[in-house]
RNA sequence: GGGGUGGUAGUUAAGUUGGUUAUAACGCCGGCCUGUCACGCCGGAGGCCGCGGGUUCGAGUCCCGUCCACCCCGCCA
């Protein structure tokens, strides 16, 4: 035992062997992914990083003892093999890189055994991602998660060779920092040294990218963990990875440009799939009244249609209501969508609920005649609207939503635009839709307290045009803020930050936050403003999510190694989990009751 | 914080109007088998029906609570 660990290395990948090895003596070392035993000969494939390989241990050839070794092989026992290549004594079996060939078994030494799999490593599998988290060391032996983090560490090296070509210096930021107001909740650490306080994890990198272009390093970037005490989702984790970049002296061109550049090589590279150069650009203005959201799906059409002018006149009580009280109607047409029954009508009612909305008024038309339960109301005005606005076809269903928010309106008007382009089949799966949205607004309000905060945050420079605007009329604020968007999905934002004390204090006065407090919370920036700082941006890639696209995949944790639930667990460590009274008493913690 | 779906053998599922010993497939264990590759054939073991309470002569099944996983809203850039 232990004899070929010590004076065989391993020769070969087990998926490279190929015919042209034939011949020659290989040492292979990996799992065993399958075992087929037929008395006087055993068939084993052999799985390493690089794929599978069948090798055959032949009772005259292997001695008895090795052959009794094989035969009591089991599934993920780990094996080194000496053999020789030889063509198959039997079919090739083509569906094997390796096929072709196969190994003679001269030597077999067991490395170590593994107890029976609580699932098969599979490229499919059907155990619950419970079981499969539980033991995710299992789950990351399989094929897709495998290329998945392939794909992961390639782009990765995508984004630090692109940068650095580009003159970018990559940078390491704290994990221990101080809590910041505004953004999401932070997750703390307790400081021992000085008890009673707390170091938080950071939410992003973000001000000491700025701080390093006052330091006049000019270009950052940073492949950079992010911490966020928030509720979970499908693409967000508690923590999470950032491609994060910084520059001077730019304007967003210049970044939109450095970075689609970036976003261009990991789709050609990983997934061999063309970019539009330049991508296009839409205001969020536009994107909000076309598409209803900020993170349109551009791969399809359906785009919205406000038609609460011609809607204001008709005698439905809901359209004219809302007209009247500054709400919107919008439509929406589905193209051959007159197929659709009452019952999958009822589910999309359901669906914009969910945003909000009150309910989804609906026309169908079938030749010149316009049926369900708002047609009677339909009158010139409305139907010039139908037939002209909305280039409603024969065959085509009218949704219809009105809310007397215009917001509520639009935005589940857009969520169900996105939710047809899928459920409908309206993209075609493997394309790719890339879109910049731009001329963020600077601020919106908080619906629970009514205060302003910041859309994107409070160093985001609003467009110098708009600058006159910031204490009269702070909600027409227009910034240089940018999202990438891919399939619907944002990517990546940023924008140019304030360079100016006095603009950044303005800033501050609008979001409420007071003089004292700035200084308390932010002195350090506010100072750094006030030393020479050039006129900077920068833009934060969602690596996780970017990497859930290129692989095809509909959550984040198939992308991040390991990944927690959506308690913000890990069912594999327990964490997170008590502590000994003694770590909290050092750390001058009390838990409550 | 709110809504939805699910939890039965190692895994994935079935389980009727509440009824006797809770099924199946794969996996696992034992045996046979030299050309298989999802090998095949014969035999076997394996259960806190998520957990706690209740209704009932009797609960996997009905009721209440609770925990966990996933999806969505709020939240989060």
């Amino acid at each position: 035992m232990g004899k070929f660990i010590h004076e065989w290395k391993k020769s070969h990948g087990a998926g490279e062997l190929r015919a042209q090895h034939e011949g020659q003596t290989v040492v292979l070392m990996g799992w065993v992914d399958a075992t087929r035993d037929h008395g006087k000969a055993v068939f084993v494939d052999l799985r390493d990083r690089s794929g599978l390989c069948q090798v055959v241990f032949d009772a005259a050839d292997i001695g008895d003892e090795g052959f009794e070794l094989a035969g009591g092989l089991r599934q993920e026992y780990v094996v080194a093999v000496r053999g020789t290549v030889r063509k198959r004594a039997g079919k090739p079996n083509p569906n094997l890189s390796s096929g072709e060939i196969e190994v003679l078994a001269a030597n077999l030494e067991l490395l170590n055994r593994s107890a029976p799999m609580p699932f098969p490593v599979a490229d499919e599998v059907d155990a619950g991602e419970t079981t499969r988290l539980r033991y995710r060391f299992l789950d990351l032996r399989r094929g897709p998660l495998q290329h998945a983090m392939i794909t992961r560490s390639r782009a990765a090296q995508v984004a630090r060779s692109h940068f650095d070509a580009e003159g970018f210096l990559e940078f390491e930021t704290p994990i221990l920092t101080r809590s910041t107001p505004e953004g999401a909740r932070d997750y703390l650490v307790p400081s021992r040294v000085s008890a009673g306080t707390f170091y938080a994890l950071p939410q992003s990198p973000q001000l000491f990218k700025q701080l390093l272009q006052v330091a006049g390093y000019e270009r950052y970037y940073q492949i950079a963990r992010c911490f966020r005490d928030e509720d979970l989702r499908a693409d967000r984790q508690p923590e999470f990875t950032q491609i994060d970049i910084e520059m001077s002296f730019v304007s967003p061109d210049d970044v939109m440009d450095v970075c689609g550049r970036m976003v261009s090589k990991m789709f050609t590279e990983l997934r061999g799939a063309g970019v539009p150069d330049p991508i296009p650009r839409i205001s969020y203005a536009e994107a909000m009244s076309r598409y209803g959201v900020d993170n349109p799906d551009v791969r399809f059409e359906m785009e919205l249609e406000d038609i609460t002018e011609k809607a204001a006149t008709c005698d439905f009580k809901v359209f004219s209501a809302v007209a009247s009280a500054g709400g919107r109607v919008i439509g929406l047409c589905v193209e051959g969508g007159a197929k659709m029954s009452r019952k999958d009508i009822d589910a999309l009612t359901d669906f914009v609920k969910t945003y909000g909305a009150k309910g989804l008024a609906w026309v169908k038309r079938s030749g010149d005649d316009l049926s369900g339960p708002v047609s009677k109301f339909v009158d010139d005005s409305l139907r010039s609207a139908l037939l002209g606005d909305m280039k409603m076809k024969d065959g085509d269903l009218g949704l219809f939503i009105a809310d007397g928010d215009a917001s509520v309106a639009l935005t589940a008007a857009g969520r169900l635009r996105a939710h047809l382009g899928q459920t409908l089949g309206l993209v075609s799966p493997g394309s790719f839709g890339f879109v910049w949205i731009t001329d963020f607004p600077m601020f919106e309000r908080d619906d629970e307290t009514g205060r302003l905060v910041a859309m994107h945050h409070p160093f985001t420079a609003p467009k110098e045009e708009d600058l006159h605007l910031l204490e009269t009329d702070p909600l027409a604020v227009r910034t240089s803020a940018y999202d990438i968007v891919v399939n619907g999905q944002e990517i990546g934002g940023g924008s140019i930050r304030i360079h100016d004390q006095a603009v950044q204090s303005r800033v501050f006065r609008a979001l409420g936050i007071e003089e004292e407090e700035a200084r308390a919370k932010f002195g350090f920036l506010l100072d750094a403003l006030s030393f020479g700082a050039p006129p900077h941006g920068g833009l934060a890639f969602g690596f996780d999510r970017l990497i859930s696209i290129l692989v095809g995949s509909d959550s984040i944790r198939d992308v991040i190694a390991f990944p927690k639930t959506t308690r913000a667990a890990c069912l594999m460590t327990q964490a997170p989990s008590q502590v000994d009274g003694a770590q909290l008493e050092e750390l001058g913690l009390q838990l409550k009751k």
